[in-house]
DNA sequence: CATACATATCGATAAAGGCCGTTTTAATAC
DNA sequence: GTATTAAAACGGCCTTTATCGATATGTATG
């Protein structure tokens, strides 16, 4: 492990504490595994974008059609259906066809908890 | 308003809904304003990528200073750096300067449960 | 002052993401 | 079958973001 550390970094932790490769397996330590991570950056990848935050907006008053959306958004059809492709690919919202409808709703009660959360966060910066 | 709607959809509209005027004013009252998507947004975007969750999910446990925090990415100093320079201008983290080090911590606890929740919300998937 | 070192910023290049016209698919009605 | 229409997929163009070497800034120490 300790090889894959530059030796630069190293001579700065040997400065700054006594028992340096303890400290460093300690940090490594402290590193999430790969698929924690992948999981979260999916969720926050789905939410980095004006209209898929606004779709989940819409979303919490209950389901609506992709074409109701294209009037929430005000954007065009191919625009609104790649970010709902998003949003469901991550597993924020769920769908319901009903002829040639696709009916859009929120997948998880978490989505809008993150919502919420981000909103008092800035607000309070 | 009803101007800005393309014909297309306002025609949607007409065969969907017995008063589509009306309908398509409850649809813009479900849009939150510019400003609540935009703090959202800058949430969100500070949090959707792979080195910024983890120098988070690093600081769980305390302060770092930008040294070890290289250690725990394993980057380049340069990188590093600009990725703590994105969580601190979103207000995820705060930073306390002691001599030449600098030290990083979480700005505010929503930061976690940030976290939490979208670990959760993926693994539910 | 000069030197050393941690961190921050700059700038050029590379990679990722978003936009949207067009085309294709799928469902319905005639 | 054909026509219509909502939604999805494709593809080229453009904008944004990430990376990282080089340089600058700030803070000690001698």
């Amino acid at each position: 492990m300790s090889d894959s550390v530059p030796e630069s970094t190293r001579q700065t932790l040997d400065r700054l504490y006594e028992d340096p490769e303890n400290r460093l397996t300690s940090l490594f330590e402290l590193a999430p595994d790969d698929e924690q991570v992948d999981a979260q950056l999916g969720v926050f990848k789905a939410l980095a974008n004006e209209h898929r935050i606004r779709i989940l907006e819409a979303l919490k008053e209950g389901e609506l059609c992709a074409c109701e959306l294209q009037v929430v958004l005000d954007a065009p059809q191919s625009t609104v259906a790649s970010h709902l492709r998003e949003l469901k690919d991550a597993g924020l919202v769920k769908t319901r066809r009903q002829g040639k409808w696709t009916y859009y709703r929120i997948g998880d009660t978490a989505a809008l908890q993150l919502l919420e959360i981000a909103h008092a966060l800035a607000a309070g910066t």
